[in-house]
DNA sequence: TTCATATATTCGTTTAAGCGATTATATAGA
DNA sequence: TCTATATAATCGCTTAAACGAATATATGAA
């Protein structure tokens, strides 16, 4: 019911607001979240569930994979500005979207 | 040095956003938020201290009380959106604005 | 100096949430 | 069917933070 408050506490997390963006880039799976930020399988799970739970992304299963999307709507669009404005100007944040560039570039050549 | 997630970390609890939405019409003393929000005093200064540590809001004492004020600045500017586009849709935060206004409406009078 | 008011701090308790390590489940492919 | 891979769930532990109640501090006024 307390929509925003739950959004909030979902963002009060250095991990989760690590992976939102790189949600923000493109829909991603598990793996390549724990491949890109370097951290470890049920640490990446249950930043995602708590994030689902929040209602800030949501979920697609295709085969083993489970693939992660943003699901921001309208009540929720200061995310935005926090993402472009203020996370994308640390070089945490951008060094995460050139890791994911790089890590699906690797994963793309494995496929050829 | 993280000071955006401080910030996020102070925005993730109910009673502080309240408060922060009531500080975003004026600088409030502690009493003035306790009686608008019906809080104990302890909860409203632990609050406001926490928003404080934050760099979220800025005091300034004068003679036995002490005024909170918001010091949001440019790399927070997305906070301004949560308040106006979120927070002031929802009927808890417009309440709150209509008691404060009523409280200094009564508080004004009886120094006349 | 004494008292009342405003605010902050401390104490003890409770709850939420983070973590690593491990285990369970589901799917694809051999 | 058997095995490997991807993901989720569980366990035990630790820490952060919320709360009410009580106490301490500072200021102004009598």
């Amino acid at each position: 019911m307390e929509k925003i408050l739950d959004a909030l506490k979902a963002l009060s997390d250095e991990t989760r607001l690590r992976i939102l963006n790189l949600l923000y880039e493109k829909e991603l799976c598990v793996c390549d979240i724990m491949e890109t930020l370097q951290i470890s399988q049920a640490k990446a799970s249950r930043h995602l569930i708590y994030l689902k739970n929040a209602e800030l992304v949501k979920d697609r299963k295709h085969a083993q994979w489970v693939y992660y999307s943003l699901a921001i709507d309208e009540r929720i669009k200061f995310i935005d500005s926090l993402v472009y404005d203020n996370l994308r100007n640390l070089e945490l944040y951008q060094n995460d979207l050139q890791n994911l560039n790089d890590w699906l570039k690797r994963k793309t050549m494995n496929c050829e």
